[in-house]
DNA sequence: TGCATTTATATCGCACACGATTAAATCGCT
DNA sequence: AGCGATTTAATCGTGTGCGATATAAATGCA
């Protein structure tokens, strides 16, 4: 406690290091994946995080906007203007659900269902650039699921 | 080969939703966590990158927008804008150096020196949130460092 | 010296992300 | 039935990220 001791001052100094390490660690994983994906995905006209939402259409395809959301963990804010970007593009149609029309349904249209068989190669040749064995790549995924849930 | 078979067209089905889980997890992680500092950085007046840029220069304050850049992983296109705010909140100077006139030093003001320690408590009310073993913390740091460089 | 090349930032346009707010529809409770 | 509370999207403003391009300074070499 006295202020001579230079433990007092060198404590926070090192939790911030190592903070530093964790954050920046992930904050520079995700933006250097984003920056791989872009060449790829610039072929299909998409942006990563478009990538992700054909992604979950794709596995579902009628699905509302909240839906999405919870699946991307996105609030509206951020997904209606991609949802309509999407729109623009002719790969998703949007409309009111007649039986609650707070809801908008989201759903592929025949273009956005057909460009999953253009999107199919990318994972492979992602796997092949990130040069990770499949099991570190799974248990890396397992782990980050569990951050900050 | 032949187009009776499910296997040639289940494969990159499998292949798509493997890779989703792997960009999924490592997009969503850092939006939480992004999430997670708001709170914490609103009370200093930083955004999550700017805290990331502070902590660069809290490590060593002199330094131009060029080696910020590499400590980061962002050009100048994002960086500029970003210090530009710093600036705007008295933390940092932005000047040119004489002996190259290409380059911008940056350097933290005794303002931006002493926010160090109003940040100091940040990494602590990180790691509980998180509720992370350390070991983990670390492990899931060192993998991530490697992801896509 | 002269001039093309390289290097270091800055600018611009687009697309996120998010908190705060709004608006409309539905729910729940009496 | 009525009406306040809740739910669901959309809107708005701010701050990233990034590729493409621009600009200016330094470098290199004929």
């Amino acid at each position: 406690m006295s202020p001579t001791k230079p433990k007092s001052a060198s404590a926070p100094v090192e939790a911030l290091r190592l903070d530093r390490q964790l954050c920046f660690a992930l904050y520079g994983a995700a933006n250097r994946v984003t920056r791989l994906y872009r060449p790829l995905l610039d072929a299909l006209g998409l942006t990563y995080p478009q990538y992700l939402a054909m992604l979950v259409l794709w596995e579902a395809s009628p699905r509302t906007v909240g839906a999405l959301g919870d699946a991307l963990d996105l609030n509206s804010s951020t997904l209606t203007p991609l949802l309509k970007r999407l729109e623009a593009g002719g790969l998703i149609a949007r409309a009111r659900d007649p039986k609650d029309e707070r809801r908008v349904i989201v759903a592929l249209t025949d273009r956005g269902a057909a460009l999953r068989d253009q999107a199919a190669t990318i994972p492979e040749k992602i796997l092949c650039q990130l040069d990770l064995p499949l099991e570190e790549l799974g248990s890396l995924r397992d782990r980050l699921k569990t951050v900050a849930v």
